[in-house]
RNA sequence: CGAGGCGUAACUCAGUUUGGUAGAGUGCUUGGUUUGGGACCAAGAUGCCGCAGGUUCAAGUCCUGUCGCCUCGACCA
């Protein structure tokens, strides 16, 4: 009851004013401030926290699979970003410009990279020169700026962290195995370590990335029902080789264009990560990217031997590699116990005298609330290894897939789209499509979802569009986007 | 960029209608009592009232301008 009534004073309620809730987390979880730059954030220790436990996981994985790691500069020339023509017009609306350098104006005005591809190329022009030289795998973790007009935090931020892969292949289907091959990484990622399901498929034509000739997106339903692209990789076939001029000396010595691919993951994740587990308590945080895994309470640290015993499992815990911290802050357990809560921390473990005396511990998970009594010994740490390694994500993952099991529509026309937005809240919603983007279009006024992708796994929910008569091509997934 | 809201202590906000000594709760500091779901008592510190002009004997309050932030739409990772 107590706390209840005492988190509601600290947390929005989801229910309530679901977008006040999500940034109500973000400040006092502690993981991001704002700055006097609209749109730029202060990513604070706790929240980069999960940043580096999400960088450092991506990063083994990408090293696994041979890719290395650049750092390409900040600036691009206009010159060099109008090379490619798609690719200038989708960028150019939302990117900041340095005029000046010092006090002088500058003949060619440089572009913030709002992404790297015209800077890869420049450099893949000029190292690429035989087959030999192929492929070549590189990443970078870098920021980049789009000036967007309207901002939230990790969700869109003018500035923000994240990876660009960009690759360069020898064939066309090298390429696209690249471009499915990260794809996948970025789905694993998300379903295993982040407990988030997602939908794999492929972009319609009007959401592709500007200059692709391919884009697929990883799509994850939100808690209250709207889309979040989670990661993106595209297939670029050689249509910036050609624009610029990256050419390279074949097996059958002839001149040749290379294939390229780029995929990505930014800061959004840790968004997503908050609107998919957290609850009305704040935070709830998958153990693979949680800064701290465990904490231990103290119940009358004061008293002899509670902060001993306390420690004692801690590391034992530390032994397991477990990332565990022991709270002996001088507030009341109750205090600590909503702290740790609103920041996510999966684990709790609750040692007093009473439990001294009886040789056990009280552990609760985070995710579902439970508490259990577990003995103390040298068993403990390996029962809470598991929690952590098993049982909670998959815990996790079971719930946030029920949630978007219930918020998935299956709809044969608009009218029925309409309805069952009204009826059960916006979510997923999965309809045929004839390809038309006037059908594209028309779905998204008449019932104000768009198409999120065309799933790699394809149902026949319909022989017809869910718009016009015409025969269906695709199964579309529709929704309200972040 | 359109529509709305808001800038007063570290935080949340009252005070603006009707101009007249700068306020509350939380947090913070110190001391004490507490400790199994955000404990209690006492004492204390903290303000360019977003910024710049103007009106006035007097402006947090009225007028003009400006900057910024939040939310919702259109656009976007």
């Amino acid at each position: 009851m107590a706390k209840n009534k005492k988190m509601v004073d600290a947390i929005t309620s989801m229910d309530e004013d679901f977008a006040k809730w999500y940034t109500d987390i973000c400040m006092k979880a502690e993981l991001v401030s704002y700055t006097s730059v609209k749109g730029c954030m202060v990513i604070r220790p706790y929240g980069y926290a999960i940043w580096e436990n999400i960088q450092r996981n991506l990063d083994d994985r990408f090293k696994a699979l041979g890719h290395e790691n650049v750092c390409m500069p900040m600036f691009i020339p206009e010159s060099l970003l109008q090379k490619e023509k798609d690719h200038v017009e989708g960028f150019a609306p939302e990117v900041a410009w340095v005029t000046h350098g010092g006090s002088e104006k500058l003949e060619d005005r440089l572009c913030v990279r709002p992404t790297s591809e015209t800077l890869f190329c420049e450099h893949y022009s000029e190292i690429v020169h035989s087959y030999r030289d192929l492929p070549k795998l590189y990443n970078q973790w870098v920021s980049v700026v789009r000036w967007e007009k309207t901002t939230r935090p990790f969700l869109r931020s003018r500035e923000f962290l994240w990876q660009e892969g960009h690759t360069i292949h020898e064939t066309a289907e090298e390429a696209i195995e690249e471009t499915e091959r990260m794809l996948n990484v970025y789905a694993d990622f998300c379903e295993k370590d982040l407990a988030m399901p997602v939908v794999k498929g492929r972009k319609t034509d009007s959401d592709k990335f500007a200059g692709a000739e391919a884009t697929y997106a990883i799509e994850a339903l939100m808690h209250d029902g709207k889309a979040l692209q989670a990661g993106t990789s595209h297939y670029f076939g050689d249509g910036f080789a050609k624009a610029f001029n990256i050419q390279f000396t074949s097996r059958e010595n002839k001149l040749e264009y290379p294939h390229q691919t780029s995929w990505g993951v930014t800061t959004r994740l840790i968004g997503a990560i908050i609107m998919t587990h957290g609850d009305d308590n704040g935070l709830v945080l998958p153990p693979a990217v949680a800064p701290v895994q465990a904490v231990v309470i103290p119940i009358q640290q004061f008293k002899d031997g509670v902060l001993d015993k306390a420690n004692e499992i801690a590391d034992q815990l530390k032994a397991l590699g477990v990332r565990v911290k022991v709270d002996d802050g001088e507030q009341s357990p109750g205090w600590k116990f909503a702290e740790h809560e609103m920041r996510g921390v999966p684990v709790r473990i609750e040692i007093g005298p009473k439990d001294i005396e009886n040789n056990q511990c009280v552990v609760a998970t985070r995710y579902n609330g439970e508490k259990q009594t577990l003995s103390l010994g040298d068993d403990l740490g390996a029962k809470i290894k598991e929690l952590l390694d098993k049982d909670i994500p998959e815990g996790m993952y079971a719930k946030a897939a029920e949630n978007r099991s219930n918020r998935t529509y299956i709809c044969k026309n608009t009218d029925e789209i309409v309805r069952a937005l009204e009826e059960k809240g916006d979510g997923f919603v999965k309809a045929m499509w004839c390809g038309e983007e006037a059908c594209e279009d028309k779905v998204k006024e008449l019932t104000g979802v768009g198409s999120r992708c065309m799933p790699f796994e394809q149902e026949n929910i319909s022989d017809t569009c869910v718009c016009c008569s015409k025969p269906a091509k695709k199964m579309v997934l529709w929704g309200k986007a972040y």
